[in-house]
DNA sequence: CATCTCCATCGTAATATTGCAATATATCTA
DNA sequence: TAGATATATTGCAATATTACGATGGAGATG
């Protein structure tokens, strides 16, 4: 195994978990935070900033961009990477809605 | 490796990055989608919802608990596993204060 | 007490993730 | 054009994750 068995599970369930899974590592978790610091959003700034190699950080980035938490615009020789709001929005939603639910006192077990 | 280098980011940056990673799995949010829905709570009601076996269901039930998703309490012979506010709550306030700064318009990048 | 049900844990095979050196590619600069 | 700079890709070793059968223990039920 080692392999999800995604395909015993929705769409939504599925694009969800991998919203999650992208941004739980403390490199991405980092470099998210350094975006939005507005530090900068220029690739090699990242690299700078963060104590991994430049390939590591690259694989990073591509995995956050997968999912669309990011999005690179390519900048001359640089590329400038920038915070997506609509894999924020998603994360939003749903644990909002989550809350929500557990604030309404209609639940009587736990 | 296969190891994050977690000893080089922050105990914030950690902590949020595993929280994530626990909602990071189809399974996990089905659980707590069937959970939210007061369909039950029971575990065995989980095992007989989802289509895993009871051990992997159990050891999901565990990474959720770990990181303070979930909470369990034993009820006679039977477990009642409930969603823990204080883990919904990190993850609004990570993705909503990234979406409050992106709404801000003095960004001049992207 | 014997047995059944519910759940956790252990052990293990298959697969995924992480990190980096080496390398490739594209642009910029002298 | 020759190098320098910025980024992506490849290949691989080390480790983590996922799933499940087997097993164990605690409470319920006969």
């Amino acid at each position: 195994m080692g392999t999800s068995k995604t395909e015993v599970f929705t769409a939504e369930q599925n694009q969800f978990a991998n919203l999650a899974k992208a941004i739980g590592h403390p490199a991405r978790v980092a470099i998210i935070g350094f975006i939005l610091k507005q530090e900068s959003c220029i690739c090699k700034d990242i690299v700078d900033e963060l104590p991994l190699s430049q390939p590591t950080i690259s694989q990073h980035l591509r995995e956050l961009k997968k999912v669309g938490l990011i999005k690179g615009s390519i900048e001359g020789n640089t590329v400038c990477y920038c915070l997506d709001k609509t894999g924020f929005q998603e994360l939003v939603n749903f644990s909002s809605a989550v809350i929500q639910k557990l604030d309404t006192p209609n639940i009587e077990c736990c």
